[in-house]
DNA sequence: CACAGCTCCTGGCAGC
DNA sequence: TGCTGCCAGGAGCTGT
């Protein structure tokens, strides 16, 4: 599933690729993918006009949360979320794009390349909007910017709502998914379950470093790869090889060698440490 | 306000 | 071997 990491990293593989060469044409093959607006008008504004095609070049890729956004020369946004399969691939020609399994737009590039969203289950969005604001601007901070303060998750934390949940809210806080959660909350001894507002300072002080640091060295390890996930050049990331809790159930906690288990919270399947984890007496880990 | 449940989807896997 | 059916889960939505 991407989250902010592996957003992240699709964008720095995208961005030299794309930056200063231009849209020139695209296929929908599945209609539902595009979120805004209807599909002829995406196709016809997307790539500028006859007598100035230079309105479909791309002039920055980044990212918001787990949105990439692609400012273009038109001043207009191609913004897209790759929800739970989603792919951006980069191919030598727009055939090769349009082919790929599971293309579900496709894109061809001046340059002569082909960029293919390819998204298996469907959920992947795609929007073209002259204000991105009315895709994004409703997104809490950004964990990994100066912004996010001890201070800041403090206040966050004021209300009386499941700490998993409300960390996997984007209007409270944006970037974070399933996997990071849970690697976040085992970082900082804390179990999901806790309601937000009972977080002693010192527990909300550990969770902020702990989503800094479980973020940013997902970033540095090119995200976690578990079955689909892969950056616009294809490659994988390895942040799944150093995973303390997700997906290993059963598996020795690495702090304490406790198996760990695997429960539902907010109907999600959800591992900790239960050592590690305790939800009756808050106490910091052993590090 | 909090949260459970439903929807969208399909490949992979368990069960028979 | 082959069939059926269940399941994951981000985000938006409705219902309680």
């Amino acid at each position: 599933m991407p989250e902010l990491p592996e957003v992240e990293t699709v964008v720095r593989t995208l961005r030299p690729n794309l930056v200063g060469d231009r849209f020139v044409a695209v296929h929908i093959e599945w209609a539902k993918s595009i979120a805004h607006p209807a599909t002829s008008q995406f196709v016809a504004e997307l790539c500028g006009t006859p007598d100035d095609v230079s309105l479909g070049m791309v002039r920055r890729v980044f990212r918001r949360a787990k949105y990439i956004i692609m400012s273009l020369e038109s001043n207009r946004h191609l913004i897209i979320h790759l929800r739970m399969t989603g792919r951006l691939i980069l191919y030598p020609t727009w055939e090769r794009a349009r082919v790929a399994r599971h293309a579900r737009v496709s894109f061809a590039m001046a340059s002569g390349r082909g960029l293919a969203f390819e998204d298996m289950r469907k959920f992947g969005r795609l929007w073209l909007v002259d204000d991105p604001e009315l895709v994004v601007g409703d997104l809490g901070p950004e964990p990994l910017t100066s912004a996010f303060t001890p201070e800041l998750f403090w206040n966050l934390l004021r209300r009386r709502r499941q700490i998993k949940p409300l960390l996997l809210d984007q209007h409270v806080l944006a970037g974070l998914g399933n996997i990071y959660v849970d690697e976040s909350l085992w970082r900082a001894g804390i179990h999901p379950l806790r309601l937000a507002h009972t977080l002693t300072y010192d527990e909300a002080q550990r969770l902020c470093a702990a989503v800094r640091a479980t973020l940013s060295e997902a970033v540095a390890r090119k995200g976690t790869t578990l079955r689909d996930y892969r950056d616009a050049d294809g490659a994988e990331g390895s942040n799944q090889h150093t995973l303390a809790v997700y997906g290993r159930e059963g598996n020795p906690c690495p702090r304490c060698s406790a198996p760990v288990q695997r429960t539902m919270v907010g109907s999600r399947g959800t591992h900790i440490c239960p050592v590690c984890q305790s939800l009756d007496q808050p106490q910091p880990p052993a590090d």
